[in-house]
DNA sequence: CGATTTTTTGAATCATATCAACGTACGTGG
DNA sequence: CCACGTACGTTGATATGATTCAAAAAATCG
């Protein structure tokens, strides 16, 4: 259990075996089956969850009824609605399973906790938060400069794991497009 | 000198007096010009700047030539090209002054041995790279929920004080539209 | 004041969305 | 193991919102 999550921290702060007994108990873990829920839209988010095993996605609804998705999950990602998470309002971020999903938990309390007992952990966050905002910081500017085309060649180079274990049309969310346009630019890709 | 920046720290961090003296021997101040760039892409990002004073802007160009605001610095406001910063690599941002400003540089070195000597800042660290993070993800969702309409709405809201004090073009820039484009929007929000 | 920058307006064009239909793959229960 | 229903991907026709290019008006600066 929570190889995979351990072996993440020791590669990013270089966690001793002591260290790591010591965050031990503040951990969770959970299963998902696909399509389950693991935060809805309205409810607060109780836990970082990071993935050991599966694949999951979390997305916006706007007012149309439409999802755009933010971010996928897949084995060794974190996810979760952080700003929920911190502050204790609603989310506004859903996150549910497009497969089966194994998930550790950390939870606010235990997240507070270890921020004060474990300094390798606030080390820890401050690397996956500047890596989470380096990959949103590029991603935002290559929508703003790139076209569709650029950013999905883009993606299926940055993602190959990704592209083959999730639906097009999800992709096409990620990419702020429709599913038609996605498919048409694939087309005009395929014809080249 | 510095007021500003150690206040945002204290606020953040309860900075006690001795800790504060720690820090004020890495930094470094700058004073910039309207026009004069803090960083041209191809560059090394030597340094974190927080703006005490002015205002600047942090922009990429694409292949056109066409220049996209990612994000503004005013009194208060951290910026730099972190990824450049972080990894010596050259900047793919250029930052220019908007008005003529006064900047508390962190460099690279400094950077480092107060991660390494001063708990506090690894705090801060977190602290501003989680507001950032979030603030961005705010930002992204926006752009592709909302049409150019509501997202300016939200803006002017939020940034009253950027409103005032930085060109249209530039605005429409930063929200991803054409000036022409934001102009009328305006016109249209004006007809109400 | 003249020069430069900024904003506005108009007309043509373009990329993407939308709506609708169809074919295909998938997995789920009988 | 087959058949049916749902989810997924593709294609076509049309609509729409934003961009582009050009030019003029307005504001700002030295």
């Amino acid at each position: 259990m929570y190889e995979l999550f351990f072996e993440d921290i020791r590669k990013k702060t270089g966690l001793t075996e002591a260290e790591q007994e010591q965050i031990r108990p503040f951990l969770t873990s959970k299963k998902l089956r696909k399509r389950q829920y693991l935060l809805q839209e309205g409810d607060v988010c109780k836990a970082i969850a990071f993935v050991e095993k599966g694949a999951l996605r979390e997305y916006s609804i706007d007012e149309a009824g439409g999802e755009h998705i933010v971010q996928f999950g897949l084995e060794g990602w974190y996810i979760s609605d952080l700003y929920s998470f911190l502050t204790g309002e609603p989310a506004t971020y859903n996150i549910d399973a497009i497969e089966d999903a194994e998930l550790v938990l950390i939870t606010r309390e235990a997240y507070e906790e270890m921020l004060r007992t474990v300094p390798k952990f606030e080390t820890l966050i401050r690397i996956n938060i500047t890596g989470a905002y380096l990959a949103l910081q590029r991603r935002m500017t290559s929508t703003v400069k790139d076209n569709l085309e650029t950013r999905y060649q883009a993606f299926i180079k940055t993602y190959p794991n990704i592209v083959q274990r999730v639906p097009q049309h999800m992709i096409a969310s990620y990419l702020g497009a429709t599913p038609e346009t996605l498919s048409r630019v694939r087309k005009r890709i395929a014809n080249k």
